[in-house]
RNA sequence: GGCCCCAUCGUCUAGCCUGGUCAGGACGUCAGGUUUUCAUCCUGAAAACAGGGGUUCAAAUCCCCUUGGGGUCACCA
């Protein structure tokens, strides 16, 4: 039998020796010597916050939240060209939605502050340079002349050659003379780490179990870039140890990194904190789940359809003629995610949920998110799979985190949606609901007066999986009259044609009973209407009801009749059966 | 391709570390039933230890190999 699992380690100490600390520089050293387990969610900000960052976030906080620790957000933007100020903002937003606070970071809605910062990288330049001058002069680092271009060659040449690149260490083979030329004429360069020779280093993970790997496996990596700015392998080792990180808990994606983080962290004599890597989240393809999904869906749609010209949603192409240019002319051009939703809409088509916001968007409330994404790789063990935030926090282990990838299940999400909300009270059911609306659908709280809003909520409860569930199936309900469009689909043709007395016949008789009800009340428009069928339609509700809601709605598919008919209003319901009735012959021709 | 990681129903997983229950739950699927539409809801069913070798009285569980999958090989993070 194959070795299914490496013996997994249990519990190491969360402590650190406090004899390594005697190896840190004294100037640097930081005040703080507790012992508190301090985690961190270290974002890059582009885009938006993805459900598998998401979920690495929820880890951190859990692990800390229930050890009495410290939960730090970090803004890792030191890519210049790639990190925006809205995006932090839009990440911030969406954490903080999920229920996921932090103790330090930035400062956003009552979270954040905190000594150890400032908690944003690219404002951290100062403190970087510090230990790279001081790798730089013990020899751990050095500076090298390469362009781009000619790295780019030189990796080009290796794969032609079927060799695996390594940076040759030109750079460290540089005369002293050679380089001081080099730098007061303004050469640019990068420094890179020299990694030591023919070591191993061993990284202890609570998830995967110790990983040995050799030196000889890595290159000498750049750690500060030609702009001046930190790579992402020195600003994170750095700010670990300054911000006093207990635990790094992060994606799957980052364990070949880590080796290098702990040579690095040697170099400089800081502290090695704890790792934990936990699996990526993938599609039920198997492929990665990723921000892109959402343009090639876009993609395919419009190659499938053979557009070739930006299609017009509400009037107005969804983005102009350059952008649509430059998109379709490169597969790694991505549209921005508003245009992305415009093109979306006018193809008629469903972007996957990718990003949290799409979740939220999408009507899911957040713990129910939290629930699910703490289920994708980790689980309580026994049969537990319904729990708050209370329950995960108190419950989160790393010894319990799964190694292997979750694919993302969407029909599962959607089956725990559907519980949380039937456990909902009818008043925090309208409560949401009316928030979802205030956010996304306004246009309802425009149409319907309070009470009908109520209804609206307490009609849809039981059958919506989502909050935008109520929305999807009740769309009608903000349409004009005389936009009502009647779908010519076999349900509708069986509800509206056969023999007499058919749907349009029930539609007619009833016309005059809905319009002697005074007072317009669910109450009043059942009695009338179901003594009508008691009468007329052998008691059979159905053979009155399907035609009454084809005839508001446009199908088959509404809120429990009444109910639709007395959130539509009175002068709504006849106008729209008087226009359906009109429209009998040419709907179904003379047949009918 | 090099390196690293992973492997229980279609999916998420429990069980593995500390070998010995008809391998448990949930989602999905299928078959019935309730319901004025849709969705719910109720009942039932099918469904897995990747393959091969060891170790052992006994292997999903410990060891090795094979196969398959994933990650990563940037002046991105």
């Amino acid at each position: 039998m194959p070795p299914r699992r490496r013996p997994r380690p249990r519990r190491r100490p969360s402590s650190f020796d406090s004899d390594d600390r005697t190896r840190y520089p004294a100037c640097l050293m930081s005040e703080k010597t507790t012992m508190t387990i301090r985690t961190r969610f270290a974002p890059s900000p582009s885009g938006h916050l993805h459900v598998g960052g998401a979920r690495t976030a929820l880890f951190c906080w859990a692990f800390a939240r229930g050890r009495d620790g410290r939960f730090i957000v970090r803004i890792e933007d030191t890519d210049q060209k790639r990190s925006s100020d809205a995006a932090s903002l839009g990440f911030l937003a969406d954490l903080k939605w999920l229920g996921i606070d932090w103790d330090e970071g930035p400062e956003f809605e009552g979270c954040g502050g905190g000594d150890a910062g400032p908690y944003f990288q690219a404002q951290r330049l100062d403190i970087y340079d510090r230990h790279m001058e001081r790798l730089l002069a013990e020899g751990g680092a050095y500076r090298a002349f390469e362009t781009p271009e000619e790295l780019d060659a030189a990796r080009a040449a290796a794969r032609a050659a079927k060799q695996p690149y390594r940076y040759d260490r030109a750079g460290l083979r540089l005369p002293p003379e050679t380089i001081a030329s080099y730098l007061a004429e303004g050469r640019p360069h990068v420094v890179r780490f020299r990694v030591p020779d023919e070591e191993s280093v061993t990284v202890h993970d609570h998830v995967l179990g110790d990983i040995t790997v050799s030196t000889d496996e890595l290159d000498d990596f750049v750690i500060r870039k030609a702009d001046g700015y930190p790579t992402y392998h020195f600003a994170v080792v750095v700010d670990d140890e300054l911000m006093d990180i207990t635990h790094v808990i992060r994606a799957q994606e980052h364990v070949n990194n880590t080796p290098r983080h702990i040579l690095l962290q040697r170099a400089l004599g800081f502290r090695v904190p704890e790792y934990a890597h936990i699996s990526v989240i993938s599609n039920p393809d198997g492929s990665k789940m990723s921000k892109r999904d959402k343009d090639r869906v876009l993609r395919a749609t419009v190659t499938e359809r053979g557009i070739d010209a930006p299609p017009e949603l509400d009037g107005a192409p969804v983005v102009d003629a350059d952008t649509w240019t430059w998109w379709r002319s490169s597969k790694d051009h991505q549209l921005d995610l508003e245009a992305a939703v415009r093109l979306a809409a006018a193809l008629r088509v469903e972007l996957p949920e990718i990003n949290v916001d799409d979740f939220r968007r999408a009507g899911y409330l957040p713990g129910t998110l939290v629930n699910y994404l703490a289920l994708l790789g980790w689980s309580p063990g026994g049969d537990v799979e319904k729990f708050d935030r209370a329950f995960f926090t108190q419950r989160f282990d790393l010894d319990r985190v799964v190694k292997s990838a979750a694919k993302f299940d969407r029909d599962k999400l959607l089956a725990f949606s559907l519980d949380t909300i039937q456990a909902l009270t009818p008043a925090e059911f309208c409560t949401h609901l009316r928030a979802h609306c205030e956010r996304y659908h306004p246009e309802f709280l425009a149409r319907l007066t309070d009470a009908q809003f109520e209804l609206l909520a307490s009609s849809n409860h039981e059958r919506s999986k989502t909050l935008e569930d109520p929305i999807r199936t009740c769309r009608f309900l903000v349409q004009a009259d005389d936009e009502i469009e009647y779908e010519t689909s076999k349900p509708v043709r069986k509800a509206m044609t056969g023999s007499a007395p058919n749907g349009f016949d029930h539609l007619a008789a009833v016309l005059p009973v809905l319009d002697a009800i005074d007072a317009w009340t669910v109450e009043t428009i059942e009695a009338q209407i179901a003594a009508y069928a008691r009468d007329h339609a052998d008691d059979k509700l159905g053979k009155v009801a399907q035609p009454l809601r084809i005839a508001v709605s446009g199908g088959t598919v509404s809120p429990p009749i009444f109910d639709t008919l007395a959130m539509l209003g009175k002068a709504s319901v006849l106008a729209r059966v008087r226009r359906c009735l009109a429209q009998r012959e040419s709907l179904f021709g003379a047949a009918v």
